[in-house]
DNA sequence: CGTCAGATTGACGTAAGTCAAAGTAGGTGG
DNA sequence: CCACCTACTTTGACTTACGTCAATCTGACG
């Protein structure tokens, strides 16, 4: 019924670190299941504690927090190989939700296991850091976006972003890729109105940098586009996977 | 010279988690100095690869991110307790830098010692992972504030987080911290200009919400504060001193 | 065919940015 | 001890990027 960790598809592509036979075998003893759910299904709630970890095996969602207004932030949009859940696993609270916008495939893991990655399998434990780290560092740019971006830059950075994620993904063929999020997710994960987001997209498209409609990205040229985005193009590092 | 870790100041704060004796004896073992530094010293550079983590022992500092246009992004304020160097450390490159704001005292640990953490003393592993994630979470918060809060409500927001930071470290007496910050600073952390961080800054003293200045921050009706600023007075959770 | 979620467009309003000048205070050198 | 920097704050006048409102359009779906 489930895939048998050795069989992972993640496994290949070339967003992650290589693993050694023996820590898929480790893995495999802490995969507590399989879990399918829908687009639209929540799979963490902010606020709540969650008895499990989660990596996303396929399908794309949506991590995002509410204010006490109701104001909605969109923190990033989730791909597979991410690890969630990190926050409840260890702070005992998510500070935001995460719902799927496709069809998604997670790889289950059980809390209450969780200090026995860091007890017995240092490495792993290393790894998770690693992750944490790079969260930290992706959510400094993203601040430094809102902060500091004009609403051109900004999506035209997350546009780079996105689109250098499906890369490492193997999900971009010609130049496209598939994007199921609404122009009002990208309008608040960039703090920007939803009118504005789609009148700034239309000026990308414009001139010619990128279009997105019908759920598919395309851009035919990246460079440029990262121009626009002030951003050098350089490759995403490869991340660990759990 | 240098102090015993089972000296250390910051132990008996109510900001931290408490250690025990062996954890003390065991942290004693990875430290390898202490750093002081003055007001304006660079300690660790975005893009360079430091081979030390700190911990702050005392003395405050401000971590930013600079945009390849000249933009500066403020991504939060340094106190004390606060584990520096973490990026670096995992990899391989800091995605901000970290300067001292006044006389600071730091502790020093050896990257290449980083690894025994984990090997060693997995429950030190974890607590650096918590720590990961209490960042994580907060830079979520800071994100919803740059993309969904007014400007009044993210100074106000932005006072509120320094204020109660300030309390568990028991820097505060008589509603009153001292915050050697400026308001460029301020400024650069909301993605608000200069001039308007003033005005918003002067709007809030005349509401008698919170007054700064001469480096003093005051805040006499803290719950009045909070409210204006969109956010629960939640007590801030303990976390782990490395 | 009607409904609904999402995208698009135009007219108009406003929070926040920019510019420019002046005020304040600490620090330094003559 | 004064004169002069320099860094920071404050204020007012003006501009603009972005938000709001409201209508229309599109396509999927039952």
């Amino acid at each position: 019924m489930t895939t048998q960790c050795r069989y992972c598809p993640l496994l290949r592509k070339d967003a992650f670190v290589r693993m050694s036979k023996e820590e898929i075998e480790f893995m495999q003893k802490f995969k507590a299941g399989e879990l399918t759910v829908e687009p639209g299904t929540p799979i963490l709630m902010q606020g709540s504690n969650a008895p499990q970890l989660f990596t996303v095996l396929s399908g794309l969602g949506i991590r995002d927090k509410m204010l006490e207004n109701g104001q909605r932030q969109v923190i990033n949009f989730v791909f597979p190989g991410d690890f969630i859940g990190l926050q409840a696993g260890v702070l005992g609270k998510m500070g935001h939700s995460i719902e799927a916008r496709t069809h998604m495939r997670l790889c289950v893991f059980n809390r209450s296991e969780f200090w026995n990655f860091f007890k017995n399998h240092p490495s792993r434990a290393f790894d998770i850091t690693w992750l944490a780290a790079i969260e930290e560092h992706f959510l400094g740019e993203t601040l430094a976006t809102l902060g500091q971006r004009t609403a051109v830059q900004a999506v035209a950075w997350a546009l780079v972003r996105i689109y250098q994620r499906g890369e490492t993904l193997g999900m971009v063929t010609n130049n496209q890729m598939e994007l199921p999020y609404t122009q009002r997710d990208m309008a608040d994960a960039l703090g920007l109105s939803l009118v504005h987001t789609n009148k700034t997209l239309a000026k990308l498209k414009e001139r010619q940098l990128a279009s997105w409609s019908d759920r598919t990205l395309r851009i035919s040229n990246l460079h440029a586009l990262a121009e626009v985005a002030v951003t050098s193009l350089t490759e995403p590092p490869k991340r660990p996977l759990m």
